[in-house]
DNA sequence: TACAATCGCTAACTTTTGCAAGCACATAGG
DNA sequence: CCTATGTGCTTGCAAAAGTTAGCGATTGTA
């Protein structure tokens, strides 16, 4: 039941821009972020939109933050912006940042499909304890 | 403009069961991977549906492919299914495939530098042992 | 047998997404 | 001056997303 106070706080996060003062960030909301990739490319809102398949006051929407853009979307303008959707869904808050930087082993288990949940957790405790070991036992 | 079409051959791909033939998986479609990782973690629909703040009869749909689910929600069920977003939204046809690039876990544990040899042994063996179980469980 | 609890699903409803039509403003060109 | 074409924005509206209430079926238990 909190999850859904989370989902509701994540969302206004994204789509209210001075929320965004948490990040350092200059471009921190979704929409900030893509209206200046756009405006780096030269194009104008009408042009994104066709580019993308979506309607031009859609767009302006959501670079207002009035919208949130379903995946499919968000996906479509990862393209017509030439840029990574993970990038994109990163700055809308979506994907985890820190995800990248952990280590390939938790991202390899993180990603096993044939496991499920608890194992997975396992596995990288059972990892992280063996860090946690070897982290103490070498500063001896 | 054809775009727009093919974000709609995406939708129907996403969302319709028999149309995931395309590809080798047998998980094809979104809703297909949640369900069997739902099912992996021992949970109910309800149980999940709580875990990720959504109500039960959206999740069956989404599990038989009746809605797409949101980006928020779709991060949500991948969290509360302890999974990588990447890996869903990959599922879902929305990530390319190469960009999350499921790496092996055993090739990870087997190139980490920080785990001792012993340590690899172990978790390899954990791993395999879990793969094992889900086979034999999953075969029912 | 009966009562309670759990399973997944259906139906009806509210909310949000995404679009078509059209507004106001600016920069030109005839 | 008047049309033309560009920019972004507002306004309803259809179609989806997502919820609450409740169904029948199953399981355990008294």
């Amino acid at each position: 039941m909190q999850q859904v106070k989370r989902l509701q706080e994540l969302a206004f996060f994204v789509s209210i821009p001075h929320m965004a003062q948490k990040q350092p960030d200059p471009y921190a909301t979704l929409g900030e972020f893509i209206k200046r990739q756009r405006e780096l490319s030269q194009l104008s809102l009408r042009q994104l939109a066709d580019i993308c398949g979506i309607s031009n006051p859609y767009l302006s929407q959501i670079e207002r933050g009035l919208r949130t853009p379903s995946s499919m979307i968000l996906q479509s303008l990862a393209k017509g912006l030439r840029i990574s959707a993970e990038t994109l869904y990163t700055q809308a808050g979506i994907l985890d940042p820190q995800e990248a930087e952990e280590s390939d082993v938790i991202k390899a288990v993180m990603h096993d499909p044939d496991l499920s949940a608890r194992q997975r957790e396992m596995m990288i405790d059972m990892y992280r304890s063996f860090r946690q070991v070897n982290e103490t036992s070498s500063t001896t």
